[in-house]
DNA sequence: TGACAAACTGCAAACGTTTGCGGTATCCAC
DNA sequence: GTGGATACCGCAAACGTTTGCAGTTTGTCA
């Protein structure tokens, strides 16, 4: 591989300048710089990022860490929208990607060994244990979802406007004169879980009405789960006119439990979707969905991770994208006739 | 941050024993190795990975390609499970995995500048016009699923069993009474089609008979394109009696198309799915299906690609992961009464 | 022509490691 | 007590860059 060294040779000029000319500085005499942009083309020189960072304490990688999870977690869409949104902002911003799977080390260490510059957790959860650790070392760091209001640490994050969605939802099937909304959530170490939930409560007290506990349901965010848990709700003896399902790993479960048992939707019971998925866009009948941004939530996480490797500090450090409530056939009157 | 001059000057001894000590190597007495871990940990001390890959010249990371594609391809579960596996053995093997989405820059030029010690290229396109750079520089690389039988180059890929798994699905298909058997492909600058057409054809060769081209389709692997291009198959004077369809993305548009016809599935018509998701398993009826084994596909590639980069070349350039015909009650015979 | 500023150029240090080599201490056997 | 082997230790170079500083050239204007 030629070095800076070989091109100042060729060329010959002092490296200093062919550094120069190659990061084009001011202070190089126009007939050198470009002398020196042929020869290194011609060479086929790339500078050695290694040395670089050495000299300039600063990589240009963002390390993706997505937390210890089970495979059929990771298989969920979020994730890929959330690296698209990532990797172009990072494309855009001169910096790669590090994605780190499964990491069963500290986070903070992947920065202090300056493997990366910053790090953006993925879909943290809310008791992970080496979160913590990068608020205390002041690790440039950004998560998402996040923490619930009032946490005892403060760290920046990025989120949709879940509450918000949750909470016009369940309104919104209230006023279609539902009563027994049933709720497929997540685990509730999950903020997104966590926030759901208290969106959903809120929306009944407002209403002045009670929710029901036995309607709530825990899932570990797998299909199968869902599937079996919406298998419970329907063997109630006063199964839910409606549901609302937390992610795309369990609404294909509910609707496959609803469909199976020959129920028909909306007129039987009524369904609410959330995610990020367009497979939803295809079900017969379409989805009312929560449409979660989950692509611009990995624009906006990049740029502030990217400010705050920048400045020390971002402007905003609870970014919230807005999102909304798209109502399509899957949602109805109740009762249906 | 710590360095190791730092713990040199703490321990009262020269940085190269520490340096020693540190990565357990001979020529270091005990109590000093001892009293220099314990300062390490005492000062959170990390190697600066950089400085570390400068005078090694090897850095511990795989780059992980994934060409320019659109957005609704990526978000295939394939990609998800590749990452799971690569990411599983890059692990185990002290690498870490840089993920680089639509590069718009040649991918040799990411080892060139030291930023990975080798790259794997993920669903790579025949017509890729960065890949033979790779050849041609001899930089470490794998490619999946890799190029057809005697294609102008030669590069280490990894691919599962493709051609057999096609073509023991059409026999399959033929030996049930089936003649009119769709395909609903992907793009012919993928191998995954290439290789899959090509045994599609040799099935009916070896069995003496005459497939027909109206009932090959060429989609570009999204849901919502296989969706129409199944229509236009319904649609036809003479309809298949059975259908595969090539990956996770497009089987759904195909199963979406049939149900909204009313059609019942194997009665009316019989379907095979190809894909690594377990999304299929939940379908009603539950599909018969080439199950692709992605991650240990993606296990493979990075098991070859670091042999690759240790000793600059492996015993097997070209990997064939074993996978099966998993038949299960969406075939039936035909006529179907 | 001279003075002064501006633009250019090169030297050398610095970034944080690893590692070959030569030197020193330790130990054991005779 | 001497010889030699062995284990330990530190010096200094090396990896490929960037960059502050000082020195040199060029240009401008009076």
């Amino acid at each position: 591989m030629a070095t800076i060294k070989e091109i100042a040779k060729k060329a010959g000029v002092s490296y200093s300048s062919v550094s120069r000319a190659l990061n084009n500085q001011t202070g190089v005499r126009p007939e050198i710089r470009k002398k020196v942009l042929e020869i290194a083309q011609e060479l086929n020189y790339h500078p050695h990022s290694s040395a670089k960072a050495l000299v300039q304490n600063r990589i240009g990688v963002l390390g993706v860490v997505i937390p210890r999870t089970s495979e059929f977690a990771f298989q969920n869409p979020y994730y890929s929208h959330m690296l698209l949104g990532l990797s172009s902002v990072a494309n855009d911003m001169g910096y790669h990607l590090m994605l780190v799977i499964n990491q069963q080390q500290s986070y903070a260490s992947l920065c202090h060994s300056h493997l990366v510059d910053g790090i953006i957790v993925l879909a943290n959860r809310i008791d992970d244990p080496y979160i913590p650790e990068l608020v205390r070392d002041n690790v440039p760091a950004v998560v998402v979802p996040g923490y619930p209001d009032g946490w005892e640490f403060d760290i920046p994050s990025v989120n949709s406007e879940n509450y918000q969605d949750v909470y016009r939802a369940i309104t919104y099937l209230i006023n279609l004169g539902h009563r027994d909304i049933a709720f497929i959530l997540g685990g509730m170490n999950s903020n997104y879980s966590l926030v759901r939930l208290e969106a959903y409560k809120a929306a009944f007290r407002d209403k002045g009405l009670e929710y029901k506990d036995k309607y709530i349901k825990e899932s570990d965010f797998s299909k199968t789960d869902a599937f079996r848990l919406m298998g419970e709700l329907l063997n109630l003896p006063d199964p839910p006119s409606a549901v609302i399902s937390i992610n795309d790993a369990t609404t294909p479960g509910v609707l496959h439990q609803i469909n199976s048992r020959g129920l028909r939707i909306p007129k039987d019971i009524s369904v609410v979707a959330i995610g990020c998925s367009d497979l939803v866009d295809l079900t017969d009948p379409p989805l009312t969905t929560i449409k979660v941004p989950v692509t611009q939530v990995g624009r906006a996480a990049a740029r502030v991770l990217i400010e705050l490797i920048a400045k020390g500090e971002c402007r905003e450090r609870h970014v919230v994208i807005p999102s909304a409530l798209v109502v399509r056939e899957s949602t109805g009157v109740w009762p249906s006739r």
